[in-house]
DNA sequence: TTCACCTCTGTAATCGGTTTCATCAGGGGA
DNA sequence: TCCCCTGATGAAACCGATTACAGAGGTGAA
């Protein structure tokens, strides 16, 4: 007898040979319990205790056609807006047995070719795209597997997008400043091509108009804190500044809202700030912050129950909108005489 | 001929057809270039052009025994230090061909079984834990592949560790605020079983030790915003405050400030503040946050490089020590007289 | 008794690569 | 001329599971 067992893993075989079958039967016990005996299935299971066995996910995922993975692409995964996204995707994946990969597309010049190798059945069983400013094309060869947009999403990509209701939270911002009187509200956008800051443009626009009013100053940011600073020295700058300025994310808000504090301007008596996301910090800061939230986690895990209906073969629907709130804090008040 | 080629991906095979040559010699040319002939290794490559090929990962892996993915655990995926670090980890490891995994470990009740199953050579090449929370035993079985700790590390656990410098952190901001005069500081930790926590208790009561004073109060957090919320309230609650504050991270920091000022404490004049971390908020508050610098992307590539070496059999220094710095800004002040 | 049918199980093919080992052609030295 | 060696390549084993198919044994009805 091989005495000598090396420290070697067990494999379906030793489980098979302890329990007197076939690796056809262990194999069924575990993956369709019913169809094998009492018995049978008794003594498997005793066999796979005793040596501790679990299956190789390498040779379960061949031989299945799968991978056991899905793929979220995120452009920068330390942004804690995407990252509460992931916790989200994350708790679903979990529950359906599959991995959660990510992919952080804030990479070198190579990114495109790489992306092409991550967009592959071979890698991942779907993915879920955070990033709007990827090439469209990637997605659309034969090799990808299914994809879900959540967040921002793609010119000219079909795939099903989890959004949220981008339009009416910018109409509830503006709805909420005029209502406190203002009538010069500015804007700090996101970049232009983005698709997320177009949505966002709209409804501002639209908004406004609702009132008689038409958009103030836009000032463009890529929604970073230091953006928000440099947005603050632009208006520090300008003469016949807004009373009020709607921002596209609570980063940038409060970046300009530190800087505007730190040049002796008050907030909000001098300037109302509205933020969007919602995310914790901003009812920690000092003013804390009015903002449009926006359910991060519901959005995650929204998109990876998309997905998995996709990869179910279920039909879904080609938008989900996902409500959105205002959050009337302190940054906001009506405008100075 | 078998002209109707259904959607299907091209296999090695069928580059190998299309070359003229064997799926051997298809495999060298991809894996090992140089033993194949110049003419062959045209060929294979046109075929593999003209198929669209790419290796199926499923099978690769199986064949080569691995996974070709490393498992990142982490308490709390939302939380922007965690994902820092993340980046950190992705960027080391996108360059080394393996996919990041991301696991939350802030799972419901049946988290230590499901532990199990992740921390198994099947499922991924190489552990990295950002949670000092977890059962060392998991980490022990034979089925567990190498680990890397960052940040916290786990009581018991014998794997190499990469840190930042808490105890000097910590004796940093000691010697700050003692250098501006404070004799009462007080601190707010976190958990008391975290093991980062107390490598900074004890920093902080050295250094205190070696001005010849004593801890003033403790309070303790988990590191929430909302935890620094309720440790202020505390602080107010409270009769002979101390004039300093040493908060285990920013966020505890943040949550704390605001509630102090929004209870018309001033920051710094009345309390001063120290963080921990650094995070690129704490520059952007009024007023900003002093706080100890702690690189984490830099934890993160360490931690990845270190996982790496140790996957291809190097020899890894027990501990990295990554070093902090203090960065002081405008939440400190000598105390009012 | 015979046949149909059902339940349970084993044999072997299969997933798509990698790698060992054998083979063959050609070159150089004795 | 013969032998050994080298470089390039192919045949086939192998990684570790899943599953189609077939067969054994048992049950019930005709």
């Amino acid at each position: 007898m091989n005495e000598h067992r090396p420290q070697r893993t067990a494999r379906i075989k030793d489980v098979a040979r302890i329990a007197g079958v076939s690796t056809a039967t262990v194999s069924r016990t575990l993956s369709n319990p019913d169809i094998v005996s009492e018995d049978t299935r008794r003594a498997v299971l005793e066999a796979i205790e005793e040596t501790g066995y679990s299956v190789n996910l390498s040779a379960q995922n061949l031989r299945r056609q799968r991978t056991g993975g899905i793929l979220a692409l995120a452009p920068n995964l330390a942004n804690p807006f995407f990252s509460e996204i992931l916790s989200g995707i994350s708790d679903v994946l979990r529950g359906a047995g599959l991995n959660l990969i990510v992919g952080d597309t804030a990479i070198g010049d190579d990114a495109r070719l790489r992306l092409v190798d991550y967009a592959n059945r071979s890698r991942c069983d779907g993915l879920i795209v955070l990033d709007g400013s990827l090439d469209p094309e990637v997605f659309m060869r034969s090799q990808c597997p299914p994809v879900v947009q959540v967040c921002e999403w793609i010119q000219g990509l079909a795939a099903p997008k989890v959004l949220a209701d981008n339009e009416r939270g910018a109409g509830l911002a503006v709805d909420h400043l005029v209502g406190l009187g203002h009538e010069r509200i500015g804007r700090l956008a996101g970049p232009e091509r983005n698709t997320l800051t177009q949505a966002r443009d709209s409804g501002f626009g639209r908004a406004l108009g609702r009132h008689g009013l038409a958009p103030d100053v836009i000032y463009r940011g890529d929604f970073s804190l230091a953006s928000g600073q440099r947005a603050a020295e632009q208006l520090l700058g300008a003469r016949n500044r807004p009373t009020a300025i709607f921002c596209d994310n609570d980063e940038m808000a409060c970046g300009m809202m530190g800087a505007l504090r730190r040049a002796g301007l008050q907030v909000p008596e001098d300037l109302s700030i509205v933020g969007f996301d919602d995310i914790e910090l901003s009812r920690h800061l000092t003013p804390a912050l009015t903002t449009v939230r926006q359910p991060r986690k519901a959005l995650g895990t929204r998109a990876a129950r998309t997905l998995l209906q996709q990869l179910d073969g279920v039909d879904v629907p080609n938008e989900t909108r996902v409500p959105v709130s205002l959050e009337v804090r302190e940054s906001t008040a009506p405008p100075a005489r």
